[in-house]
DNA sequence: GCTAAAACGAGAACCATTCTCAGCATATGG
DNA sequence: CCATATGCTGAGAATGGTTCTCGTTTTAGC
């Protein structure tokens, strides 16, 4: 059996402070949390901490495979733990995207042949339904701003 | 039979001549297009076009169900004909964004029961893998920008 | 035609994200 | 210790795609 409980592994580098404290309070929170919503969580702590910072190593923890990051249709990045599998609904007319409790993938492990990727290292995936909610369906049917 | 080449849809409202020459360059055009290039490619002809009239028809098109758009890891928006079911591996390093030729998506018809969606009214879907590239993998493991 | 409503274009405003850069922390080794 | 190199950080400026503002133009109804 192995000797060190943290067996060395070439392909993970040691997470700095701040990386370790972004993915815990994303850990902690029990949805995806944009870049200021983090930011503005972690100046709660005792340390400082800046913007620009909180965006450079959310990029990090994204390539290093452990944090997953989408795009809300107002442009805002939401972020989540990488293992966490929740895909949504979102609204073409007012933006609204909520949780769709089901992962329709039919690619559970990866069926996906390995000619189709071509070396592409998969990470996580997103899937979303995009229509209109039930309120902007109701509303005047369509009009310019 | 009907007497009408297009009978009336109560569900379609008619289209713009500036929503169809959007509607036009997007089917013409054998790739998305952001709002950019779709304002590019439609000054190109006799009539002017401002930006803003390309972003607010492109709203509305998306909300008549005839035009389909995801964003890049850039911020930036593409568009393309609803009827187009593409999706892509996107790198989470430098962004590149390929097709991936295939839908993974078990729901092809939508297969989801009505009572998850609530009353949400479905358009289209969007699925992409984000990972690491191949030249993305071949460079430097990581480091601070 | 005439008038009200709708659509439009140009440019300003917006705002999430990225960039710049000087200061701080850490490592190293002499 | 001290010198120095390297990398990380925070504050604020810059960026850039999209949206807003508003005066003008087009359209639709009479
Ligand atoms: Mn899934
Ligand atoms: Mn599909
Ligand atoms: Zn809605
Ligand atoms: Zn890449």
């Amino acid at each position: 059996m192995a000797q060190h409980s943290y067996p060395p592994d070439p392909d993970v580098m040691p997470l700095g402070p701040r990386q370790r404290a972004l993915l815990a309070v994303l850990q902690e929170a029990n949805a995806e949390l944009s870049g200021q919503e983090l930011h503005e969580r972690l100046r709660q702590g005792s340390q400082r901490h800046g913007l620009a910072t909180v965006y450079r190593n959310l990029r990090l923890l994204q390539r290093s495979g452990l944090v997953r990051c989408r795009k809300l249709p107002n442009g805002e990045s939401v972020y989540a733990p990488l293992e966490r599998d929740d895909h949504h609904l979102t609204c073409v007319s007012c933006g609204h995207s909520e949780p769709l409790p089901i992962c329709p993938v039919a690619t559970g492990g990866l069926g996906l042949s390995k000619v189709l990727l071509q070396g592409f290292k998969p990470l996580f995936h997103t899937f979303e339904i995009h229509g209109l909610c039930l309120s902007c369906q109701q509303s005047e049917p369509l009009s310019h701003g």
